[in-house]
DNA sequence: ACCTGAACACCGTTCAAGT
DNA sequence: ACCTGAACACCGTTCAAGT
């Protein structure tokens, strides 16, 4: 006898996404997850095949969301027009940065989870796309990964507590992005 | 009536680094570690006081390898003299990376498990000394910051497959490094 | 003094049984 | 067709008992 479904995949990822952000991929469990849909773990196994599904799933939503964003400021910025290119990484590289310090759990994730090649490469867009309109098509690529590898690395040591020794972090970064920037000008 | 130790808090580290390694974060396990150094899980505890304290134990070790290779290169070249401290910083990126594609594991979980501040502090010294030759004492804290950030986020990227979508790695680093020296010339 | 078996709590996962 | 309790394997951790 056919019975409703009392969940979804949907509401198990966004689940997940709120409980790694409150309680650590550590508590990123099964049980903590079935609870908050309202069910028992044991039938998280229709929808997921087991927990690391669970968690790619989880990182693709999250990067799902940073390449929506991204894509936002890039739209905008060329609807304004007038804007150049080293003003486009500089708006993506604070929306970056936003992002990450708004969801710490999730962004740390992305780098350890192995997420679907189609979502780092939606992701990886708008960057890429402003490097070659900053540095030229022959070296956009590698450009896009300068400016994206400084980016994660900063966060990374940010949201990790590796500043801890002192200095002003937000002018470490307006410093970083200057001079990256000037290193990059043609 | 007293017994003779059967293990050491060193050996038990060094196992730790070799199955960190060998099986990643996951199979570094209390039982894993104790088959390798010959004693019962429990014993473990009389030497560390939980599997997280272990954990910060390895990445210690491993933070004081990478200080020690990069001290190397630094006395090597002030030695030899007549090194541009671009010449420093590059041979320094060389080591980290050399250390990083060396230790994947160990590396990633520099910036995962928090390491005590006193290790990082003496990793992040001789990259902090060069950058002050190459663009002064004000602001060395900075440029260091811009360098170590880059490495980092290009060998998390590396190490983690986001160059999947092709291109020359080794050529990557390269532009990285040269144009990110560019932009800190003086 | 150090080591161990036994025990407990907790988690991921499977599966037969319920509706 | 979906959900669940029961069960199993595995892990971290504690502790009384062994030597």
């Amino acid at each position: 006898m056919p019975t409703p479904e009392r969940t979804s995949t949907a509401a198990i990822i966004a689940a997940g996404r709120d409980i790694l952000e409150s309680d650590g991929l550590s508590g990123l469990t099964m049980q903590a997850v079935a609870a908050r849909v309202g069910v028992r773990a044991p039938s998280l196994y229709k929808r997921v095949r087991d927990r690391d599904a669970l968690i790619v799933g989880v990182v693709e939503a999250v990067i799902d969301d940073l390449s929506a964003e991204l894509e936002g400021v890039e739209r905008e910025l060329a609807s304004g027009g007038g804007d150049s290119a080293e003003g486009v990484l500089a708006a993506l590289a604070a929306t970056y940065r936003g992002f990450a310090l708004a969801h710490p759990e999730g962004f740390r994730l992305m780098f350890t989870a192995s997420a679907p090649l189609a979502s780092l490469d939606r992701a990886a867009g708008p960057v890429r796309r402003a490097s070659a309109a900053a540095v030229g098509e022959e070296d956009a690529l590698d450009a896009a990964r300068l400016v994206t590898a400084w980016m994660t690395g900063f966060l990374q040591m940010e949201l990790g507590g590796a500043f801890r020794l002192g200095g002003d972090i937000d002018q470490a970064f307006d410093y970083g992005l200057r001079h990256l920037l000037r290193g990059l000008a043609r």
